[in-house]
DNA sequence: GACAAAAAAGCACGATCGTTCGTATCTTCG
DNA sequence: CGAAGATACGAACGATCGTGCTTTTTTGTC
């Protein structure tokens, strides 16, 4: 039915803003269910537990993250224009992407590393899948002619996601007011590493 | 009195241990109690609230990370030898040093990097410290003549942090077999961008 | 060994946690 | 409109949280 659905992804909206600052096991149902104006058991039949919560806001996550970083890059040009799009883009969902606390994801990942679980699996899963996507890019760079061919898809990814999580530290940790410029210069040195070198 | 102090010690070991998985916030008092066999009125008493224990425990992190990763790289001839001497001990710290659930200081720079208090304040400053640590070990490479007159003290302490940051992502979360290796790659490839130019 | 001080325990408190269950209200569709 | 079913609520549960109090036990000193 309708109206169910309606609720529940409003709840899992400002579920979302809630775990970015307090993070997954942090986000408790009953404020949940204050800031939603409804009570804590109305709003636990939406997802019979609370590992089951914290997997749909996990889902959630992963998908507008996909739809704020990865899709609209695939519209820049194949290589290293598609990379550098990916980049900045990153940078911004790590800023404001309706999320006060930063990025979710990041943020899960520390806050998971040591608790198996399905949750864990999950964001193991995704984060596999991205370093993936990554190194696939960087592929194509090399395809294109815009990297060298010796450059290490993986080890890029590395370097590049490594950018991101010094970022989010600088960032929102210590307030850094040149976090963005150092990670944009960062980002310049690893690719002037990978571009061919000039004949001279 | 001596007794007391003792315990005391005892007590903050163990919460070392038990905050590196559970973190900050998870690190509660009468679990803390029922691993050192004591009352939670008991142990409670050590430390005046939560707070207190939180911020002793980072205390004792930033204590032990110092001894461990700082004060032996101090051996190590200036310049690049030392750089090498910091990496390589930072991510020994990340990885085994009685710290089961990884480098306490990273998970509380996520955990707290929305919470304003006391404790965040205090692992901000312990973090920018360590920061111009860094900067003034490459600063001093570069008065070796090891770097590069050029290289920016600040972006690469700042590359340096981003580099063990995956390391901590790669290794933690993802249980990446090859994360050491990208991570000592990821040194080198930055350590040789800093080098001088051969002349040829 | 007595005595003061320190350390630990015992107990209780209000709050909040995730969860269950029975009941009431609203939505949807025949 | 009316019945069926989805949706939400209210109350209560056992557990655990941090934190006060008072009392008991342990410790160090003369």
């Amino acid at each position: 039915m309708r109206k169910g659905e309606a609720t529940r992804e409003r709840i899992l909206e400002s579920a979302l803003e809630l775990a970015s600052t307090e993070g997954l096991t942090g986000l408790s149902i009953g404020r949940l269910a204050d800031r939603n104006g409804m009570s804590k058991s109305g709003l636990f039949a939406h997802f019979g537990s609370k590992e089951g919560l914290q997997l749909d806001v996990l889902e959630l996550a992963t998908a507008k993250f996909r739809e704020s970083v990865f899709t609209p890059a695939l519209r820049a040009d194949r290589g290293e224009p598609r990379l550098r799009a990916l980049f900045t883009r990153w940078m911004d969902w790590a800023d404001h992407q309706s999320l006060p606390g930063g990025c979710l994801l990041t943020a899960a990942a520390v806050e998971l590393d040591d608790q198996p679980g399905p949750a864990r699996d999950a964001l193991v899963d995704a984060q596999r899948q991205w370093a993936d996507t990554l190194a696939r890019a960087v592929r194509i760079a090399i395809e294109e002619r815009h990297f060298r061919a010796d450059v290490d898809p993986h080890l890029f990814a590395f370097q590049l996601h490594s950018i991101l999580l010094g970022y989010h530290h600088a960032r929102r940790l210590l307030r850094d007011p040149d976090a963005a410029r150092r990670a944009h210069d960062a980002f310049e040195a690893l690719v002037a590493g990978a571009r061919p070198r000039k004949a001279r």
